[in-house]
RNA sequence: GCGGGUGUAGCUCAGUUGGUUAGAGCACCAGUUUGUGGCACUGGGGGUCGUGGGUUCGAUUCCCAUCACUCGCCCCA
């Protein structure tokens, strides 16, 4: 009763704090690049994810919460971000304005195994930039998370790898020489694999097996099937990159789980979290549209990141704002102080009460708030229209009339 | 969903080869300082030993189940 459920947590201030320091980051930088911040329902009608995310695919067949409301419709609570953000833009006739450019944060749920940076409910930032077929978007996209991540100054932590999955035409043709491939080897495949085999053929690439792996390095190679149209894509996505010297490698065997992928798949991982390497993915979805039921594709590119995962590699704290620390003593001190507090944060500046304890405990507080200074307001003191400014850092203090008590702020920040 | 590890105070952990009142450090509270924090000293409060059941004269300790966390697999951010 008094415990969260399975891989949900209570953020605490401290944790909270680093959230929402992640978030504004990159709210901010999404914002220089032109992306809007938008938010959708955390559930939806079932069919939003299960028709677009692929009939096969985990997430559909054992990750997502569903559940039924009253009149026995089917939802569930989003497992992502981009099938909800085509959803809206299609429920909200954008699609007639097109290009799109958003942003959004917000908490995601997987009914999965808790792991370290994996929980039921985890937190993402994305962004989602649709109506857009150049592949200069693509290389854009990736920019925006590569400054995204170095102003949280997490570049030296993660690597970014890159692929193409080809458009709809080299995809299906490459799908069919994997599965003609590997049909030989069916029984030396581990069954994970077996079974990756008629669901998800891409992902024995990335198996972790080694007899899998052995078999893959002979199978043939998706960049093998890229047509010329393909190639070319990609290769404009990589010039992008390199024209901003922005490091990166190509990876044959990264792939995307989701039906709705195509062209560029793209992965920052890292070595720090355990078993989960991705921070940040993404790639291009043009095909999602047509999936919801839209009579023709809206070519899109976009990513998110596990806002866990980005917490868990910060290393520097991140400091709230400090506060001034108001201590009176005796009720006709306390009276004055409440006008006082008030008037300092019209004032803009943040102000912390310590009313009740004696004087070492309410001192004691003020540390523990991490105020910049303490203001004592005392029978004499108001007696003579003065308070002791004490600042916290070097032990300072003075004695200062009530009206320059603002001008004395200042000066100490 | 599969396999392994862990669960003792708010936190980090000792401990009990089954036996009276379960310990430490940090944190918290108070005092040394009747209006001055961070340091030091002294004292104090705080524990269903994850939960439920079983074995036993007796279980925090052994057994079973369950919950949570954790490591790996699957998958993914």
């Amino acid at each position: 009763m008094l415990q969260t459920f399975r891989g949900t947590h209570d953020h605490l201030p401290d944790v909270a704090v680093r959230y929402d320091y992640i978030i504004k980051v990159a709210q901010h930088w999404a914002g220089l690049y032109g992306y809007n911040l938008v938010s959708t329902p955390i559930f939806e009608y079932a069919d939003v994810f299960s028709r677009t995310l692929g009939d096969t695919s985990d997430i559909v067949t054992k990750e997502m919460f569903v559940f039924e409301d009253r009149h026995g419709d089917k939802l569930v609570l989003r497992p992502e971000g981009t099938a909800g953000l085509m959803r809206c833009l299609l429920s909200n006739g954008l699609m007639h304005q097109l290009p799109q450019k958003y942003f959004y944060a917000g908490p995601m749920f997987r009914y999965e195994r808790p792991q370290k940076g994996r929980t039921r409910q985890f937190h993402q930032i994305g962004v989602e930039f649709m109506g857009e077929a150049s592949p200069l978007s693509d290389g854009e996209a990736i920019t925006l998370a590569w400054d995204v991540l170095g102003a949280l100054g997490l570049k030296n932590k993660v690597a970014l790898h890159i692929n193409s999955l080809g458009d709809t035409e080299s995809r299906q043709a490459y799908r069919g020489l994997l599965v003609e491939y590997f049909s030989d080897f069916k029984s030396e495949l581990s069954p994970d694999s077996q079974e990756r085999l008629l669901k998800n053929p891409l992902r024995i690439l990335d198996s972790k097996d080694p007899k899998d792996q052995a078999l893959v390095a002979k199978a043939p190679s998706l960049e093998g099937s890229l047509n010329n149209l393909s190639k070319d894509f990609f290769a404009r996505v990589l010039e992008s990159l390199d024209l901003l010297k922005i490091p990166y490698s190509i990876n044959p065997r990264l792939v995307r789980g989701l039906d709705y992928y195509c062209h560029t798949a793209f992965e920052f991982v890292t070595d720090t979290l355990g078993a989960q390497s991705a921070v940040l993915a993404g790639g291009r979805y043009d095909r999602l549209a047509l999936m919801m039921g839209h009579k023709e594709p809206i070519p899109s590119i976009g990513w998110a990141a596990g806002i866990e995962r980005l917490e868990l590699m910060l290393d520097q704290p991140v400091l709230g704002a400090r506060p001034l620390s108001l201590i009176p003593i005796g009720e006709a001190a306390e009276r004055k102080v409440l006008g006082l507090a008030h008037d300092l944060r019209l004032s803009n500046i943040s102000v912390v009460m310590a009313p009740s304890g004696n004087l070492k405990s309410r001192m004691k507080y003020a540390n523990k708030v991490n105020a910049q200074a303490v203001l004592i307001l005392g029978e004499d003191e108001l007696q003579k229209g003065t308070a002791v400014l004490k600042e916290l850092d070097n032990g300072n203090q003075q004695e200062i009339p009530l009206s320059q008590i603002k001008d004395a702020l200042k000066r100490l920040s």
